[in-house]
DNA sequence: TCTGGGGTCCTAGGACCC
DNA sequence: TCTGGGGTCCTAGGACCC
């Protein structure tokens, strides 16, 4: 069996932790830069306010409902993120951490030990007195089913019913709960399948539980779909996945706080990218062999059409050092780069990660131009002043505006929270 | 004026290799 | 007239997830 833990409206739900004000109150958080909304309290979802919908769009609206708008705070949501699944690895045999504010549980063998359902129900109290984080559990045969399960028993919260836990452990259970699922709210069917779908007069999950597997095949994406269908049936096709090391891929990215047409400030932007990404990889004692640097022009404007482009470039071995990935990142933003166009977003992206010094494969005339050993130690200091000093007090050069130059590319964050958990300065007051 | 960021998996064509 | 099979690397894009 698996666990499904989904903390409920996890952003807003961060905020009222430390800003206990908020509760009853319509919440809602937006994206980098002020761009998005991108979660809402129960209040905000009654109000109409759509997940991903334009801030500007909707500004007016919250200003008159008296909507309490957040910009992102990431450093609290990560911490929070962290409290609520290192619990999860106290009590489950085997945890994956599937999303910041989501974890699968491997619960194979606990049925003959426990009675899922109050054993989930008491995770779900626990985790809420330990964080302040309110949680639904889902709990069913395969990880879609589960995810399922934890969508009624949201439902079913929401109106007030239910223990915000939902057990499907027989074969009625699972027929009456992919009845009452609609087809799009299946984990896996996105926009694309659920217009095919319903072209198809395929309504609720139970019904795409039924389609022909030979249909599913060519139409929901080869054997993606196929896979789907067996989940929803009740086989197993995807086992707990443990830790990170299974990471592929690593990112940062951003969109500029305003659009940007010279190439030293899109450089400094990819520099600090870079540098960023070193950053991750080093915190998590990786290195990768695959660089490659994109920038997009704005993808909602009338003309022109092409809005990314991308450069690979090989590593020569693989590498955490900032400065090897900061002088292949704006060579390869070299290549990427169109003159004469205006850039709204670019990012790095890292690939072909394995253990930092595990093997450390050379190249055939070994690694003369790369860094020595001298280099990992910049690294480390780098990475304690800026942890001690906060981050980007020490760069590199590619990253800092000129003399007197603001950073052309920071973003905009107007209504941001303190980071009540992680800096000692913003720590949480109390007056007696 | 203003539209996020970080992932996974899959497909496909061209260049190049043996 | 007839033109293999199996790879990698690169670029690009689609679809999905939170």
């Amino acid at each position: 069996m698996f666990g499904l833990v989904d903390c409920t409206n996890f952003y807003a739900s961060c905020e009222r932790v430390f800003r206990p004000e908020l509760e009853g109150r319509a919440v809602v958080v937006l994206s980098n830069n002020d761009g998005c909304v991108i979660a809402r309290s129960q209040e905000a979802k009654a109000l109409g306010v759509r997940m991903g919908e334009p801030y500007f769009q909707v500004r007016e609206l919250m200003e008159r409902r008296g909507v309490v708008v957040c910009s992102s705070n990431y450093e609290l949501y990560g911490d929070m993120s962290r409290r609520v699944m290192w619990y999860l690895q106290q009590v489950a045999p085997a945890v994956e951490v599937y999303s910041i504010d989501e974890a699968f549980l491997d619960l194979a063998g606990m049925t003959r030990h426990f009675d899922l359902a109050s054993w989930a129900g008491d995770v779900r109290g626990a985790v809420r007195q330990r964080t302040g984080i309110p949680v639904c559990v889902g709990v069913a045969p395969t990880k879609t089913l589960a995810k399922l399960a934890n969508r009624l028993a949201k439902q079913d919260a929401h109106q007030g019913a239910g223990s915000g836990v939902v057990v499907l452990d027989d074969e009625q259970q699972r027929r009456e709960a992919l009845g009452r699922v609609a087809v799009e709210d299946v984990w896996g069917v996105g926009g694309r399948s659920a217009a095919k779908l319903h072209a198809a007069g395929v309504r609720t999950a139970a019904e795409l539980a039924g389609v022909g597997d030979a249909w599913a095949r060519k139409n929901l994406g080869g054997v993606v779909g196929a896979r789907l269908l067996c989940e929803l049936r009740g086989f197993s096709c995807a086992g707990v996945v443990v830790e990170d090391e299974a990471r592929k891929s690593l990112a940062c990215t951003r969109s500029f706080g305003r659009p940007l047409t010279r190439w030293e400030d899109v450089a400094g932007a990819v520099a600090t990218h870079a540098a960023r990404a070193g950053e991750k990889l080093r915190r998590q004692g990786l290195a990768a062999r695959l660089l490659t640097v994109f920038v997009e022009t704005n993808r909602f404007a009338a003309a022109p059409p092409p809005h990314s482009f991308s450069a690979q470039l090989t590593l020569s071995g693989a590498t955490d050092d900032t400065v090897s990935l900061t002088r292949a990142a704006l060579k390869g933003l070299e290549r990427a780069w169109r003159p004469g166009r205006t850039y709204v977003k670019a990012g790095v992206v890292l690939d072909g990660l394995e253990r930092a010094g595990a093997a450390a494969q050379g190249t055939l005339f070994g690694d003369a131009g790369g860094p020595g050993p001298a280099r990992g130690e910049l690294m480390r200091a780098l990475d304690a002043l800026n942890g001690r000093y906060g981050s980007g007090t020490v760069r590199v050069a590619a990253a800092v505006p000129g003399p007197g130059k603001a950073e052309a590319w920071a973003m905009r964050r107007e209504v941001k929270s303190p980071a009540f958990t992680t800096k000692w300065g913003e720590l949480w007051e109390v007056r007696c």
